[in-house]
DNA sequence: TGCACCCGTCATCAT
DNA sequence: GACGGGTGCA
């Protein structure tokens, strides 16, 4: 079967074709990017590279999935599913734990969010006896994380000239006893940071030899989406994967690197010919998303900055319209600008709702865009911000699952040795603490043995220390014969949390309840997909894999038309074809902390330029000249960046139509002509989007004491003889057989596509569709 | 030891 | 506006 070319033009074909050494493709906002990515991988495996051989590492899980769906549709799902598709810490993570006992850690080791961390650290700099205002756990959690991404271990750090004298420079020379102290914690507690899943995978490579070859072999080519915002640290483990068979091909666009706070080096792309000096370079120009307009508008913003590699982005597209700048007086009048023009353009031009995105700099931004979206009944899905994982009662439920898999874990330790309360407080668990440190050990291993540990505890402390090691321990033994469902449900029952959370109904605890029904509902379809894939049994461990790496792209939510509130930096990758570029003001965007750095400036610049270049049809600026921060009104000018970008393409407010970062003329305050037009529109009765019942067990299953699982009506009842559903997989189908009740409900199923399957209600992924 | 309450502090971007 | 730390009382 030949992978057919058609669909691709000139410069693309050369990308895809060329596979024969290392390669490096720059390719300009929407050019087709992941068209060349999808191709060329389709064509490595007709050329008769084996999927598992090919490992391509792409920015999120989420762009993972959707590029492993398109090379499906080319070669088919049954050669697909076996390639290595996913981020740099979801791939690495897995051969981690495959190797772990070569590193000294346990195949089931922890993974430390960013909270995890900066938590320990603040507890070693308590214990270390230093003071927190000069050791802000924040500044010594990027210094280390910035360490980590350099690949400079601690003893290295302690004696790095260039590290350890910025330090006393800064006067903070302790760093590097932290960092110590922090990577033996971590491994103490058999745990790994985030940057530690990049840096103990070059360890990995670096100190065996065997393994960086099992690999290096295994991995025949090696793709990398994103190239530009790749950190040193993943720099050199593609260079250890390749650097002996020379198949790789990087894509990326320098002009569009955003991430260098989190380690990422711009060189990594604008350098890449120095590392593979046989490179092959290939420059996809043609922009196929946005109208020429948007395209010039952009190409004369990013012409403003320097370090950049060459090229003419340009589109055939319509011309398009001049993108329209809106000047509010406030926040919240800019939240009313966007609302309204969003109605305007869904009642005029019908537009769906989710072909609107509104991308902002600061998280916090988002909430006056979800009052006024609110307000006018708008259907809107906000990303970012605190994460569902994120929230204190999933964590505590978390920390649960942590400690049973890895008792080890210290955070998790420290969150719920007492929670629910059980008598032992700070007093108790500070001398557990201060004799673990002293012995070298984990937490958990003196609460094994507290006595032998020299302890002096009364003897009611005594007995509640072994009662809560009971019962972590039962949830332990446990973790090998229960699937993760079954054991998540137990452990919130017998843990005492759903006693704690259903105590009352107010408020903040019924919103608690919905969040871990709605976690344990997650398990059960984690377990019942994984199940249906054919593993047997889904263990603890592997759910806590599964989310810890997981970001709020990836969820797949809700159905129906919404309008997408998102930073700029989740929007990378993404378009739309109405976007909103909000809060354009100085000490905003460009963001304050970087003012007189002029690499960070231009970093900001790309950032915009990422902003602008999201849009298809029209893109739309706005300012506002007061905003609500800190708990006050502040007055704010244009960011310098609308000056930036020429005005022939710009359609400015009137008053301001001579704008040119010259000082601007306060008139009376009524709104700009684009203004009042968008909120002086009658309030809009909106559709609630319509929802299809969905007939899992979802919304059946309470977790409440005094309703365990009877609660609700048998399952699969609502199924019946002659319905059609749709079913996640196997496609649609008409119902013609219904047998057995509660959990042995089972269907038999004819699908148009698929033939007859038998489905287990209580595993089944579908929804009746009439 | 636990809880309620008050006050001071600190605010990007995120795998 | 949100959260953590400290305090005072049961």
């Amino acid at each position: 079967m030949a992978v057919d070319l058609d669909g691709l033009n000139e410069s693309q074909r050369e990308a895809v074709l060329y596979i024969d050494g290392p390669s490096q493709v720059i390719a300009g906002a929407g050019s087709g990017k992941t068209r060349v990515l999808t191709y060329k991988i389709a064509y490595l495996m007709d050329q008769g590279y084996e999927p598992w051989s090919i490992l391509a590492l792409t920015f999120t899980n989420k762009a993972a999935r959707e590029m492993k769906e398109r090379i499906a549709r080319q070669v088919g799902e049954e050669k697909a599913r076996y390639l290595w598709m996913g981020t740099f810490h979801s791939i690495f993570s897995r051969i981690l734990r495959a190797e772990a006992e070569r590193l000294g850690f346990s195949s089931d080791f922890t993974v430390y969010d960013a909270a995890d961390s900066k938590s320990l650290l603040k507890t070693i700099i308590k214990e270390m006896g230093l003071d927190d205002k000069t050791y802000r756990p924040g500044l010594v959690q990027s210094r280390i994380s910035q360490a980590k991404n350099q690949l400079v271990l601690p003893v290295a750090y302690a004696s790095n000239a260039e590290c350890y004298q910025s330090d006393v420079e800064a006067k903070v020379p302790a760093i590097r006893d932290i960092y110590l102290r922090y990577w033996e914690r971590c491994r103490q507690s058999d745990a790994m940071d985030f940057d530690d899943l990049l840096l103990y995978t070059y360890l990995l490579f670096e100190q065996h030899a065997d393994v960086r070859e099992k690999y290096a072999s295994r991995f025949r080519f090696v793709l990398v989406d994103e190239y530009q915002d790749t950190n040193y640290a993943q720099h050199r483990i593609v260079w250890q994967l390749t650097e002996k068979y020379r198949k790789v091909c990087v894509v990326g666009d320098d002009a569009q690197s955003i991430y260098s706070f989190r380690g990422a080096n711009i060189d990594n792309i604008l350098h890449f010919r120095q590392t593979y000096q046989e490179a092959r370079l290939f420059k996809l120009e043609q922009n196929y998303r946005s109208t020429q307009t948007i395209v010039k508008a952009a190409n004369s913003l990013i012409a403003k900055n320097r370090a950049q590699i060459h090229k003419e982005v340009f589109s055939e597209k319509d011309k398009g319209e001049p993108i329209p700048v809106f000047k509010a007086y406030s926040d919240v009048e800019e939240g009313e600008i966007v609302a309204g023009t969003i109605t305007r353009m869904v009642a005029r031009d019908g537009y769906g709702y989710d072909d609107f995105a509104v991308l902002y700099r600061t998280n916090a931004q988002s909430r006056i865009f979800e009052e006024s979206l609110r307000k006018r009944g708008l259907p809107y899905r906000i990303y970012g911000g605190l994460s569902f994982y994120q929230r204190k009662e999933i964590k505590d439920v978390t920390a649960y699952f942590r400690l049973a898999v890895n008792p080890h874990d210290e955070e998790a330790f420290k969150r719920i040795i007492n929670y629910p309360a059980r008598g032992i407080g700070d007093t108790t668990l500070n001398k557990i603490t201060s004799a673990a440190t002293q012995h070298n050990v984990s937490l958990w291993t003196v609460l094994n043995e507290p006595l032998a540990y020299g302890l002096s505890l009364t003897k009611s402390t005594v007995a509640r220390l072994q009662g809560f090691r009971d019962l972590i321990a039962g949830f332990a033994s446990d973790v090998a014969s229960k699937n993760a469902y079954g054991l998540g449900q137990d452990i919130v029952r017998r843990s005492g949390i759903v006693a704690d959370v259903y105590r009352d109904r107010s408020p903040e605890n019924l919103s608690r309840q919905e969040n871990i029904e709605e976690l344990i509902n997650g398990m059960h379809d984690f377990c019942a997909s994984r199940e249906e894939e054919g593993n047997s049994r889904v263990s603890l461990s592997d759910y806590l894999q599964e989310i810890s790496l997981l970001t709020d792209l990836d969820s797949e939510e809700g159905e129906g038309a919404k309008v997408t509130l998102m930073t700029i930096h989740s929007a990378k990758g993404l378009e739309f074809k109405n976007v909103f570029v909000v809060g354009l003001e100085e000490n905003l965007f460009p963001s304050p902390m970087v003012s007189g750095n002029l690499k960070q400036l231009e970093e900001e610049r790309r950032l915009f330029y990422v902003a602008i270049t999201r849009a298809e049809e029209h893109c739309f600026l706005s300012y506002a000249k007061s905003r609500f921060r800190y708990g006050k009104t502040e007055f704010s000018s244009p960011s310098r960046f609308l000056g930036d970008i020429d005005a022939r393409y710009l359609k400015l407010p009137e008053e301001d139509a001579a704008f040119s970062r010259t000082t601007q003329n306060e008139r009376a305050s009524r709104l700009a002509p684009e203004a009042s037009s968008g909120i002086s529109r009658p309030k809009v009765a909106m559709e609630k989007p319509r929802v299809v019942s969905v007939a899992s067990p979802r919304n059946l299953r309470k977790l409440s004491p005094d309703a365990p699982d009877t609660a609700g009506p048998a399952l699969g009842a609502g199924l019946s003889v002659g319905q059609m559903i749709e079913h996640q997989r196997f496609g649609i189908g008409k119902v013609v057989k219904v047998e057995g009740t509660g959990d042995n409900c089972k269907a038999t199923v004819e699908f148009r596509h698929a033939g007859v399957k038998q489905l287990l209600l209580k595993f089944a992924r579908f929804k009746v569709i009439e």
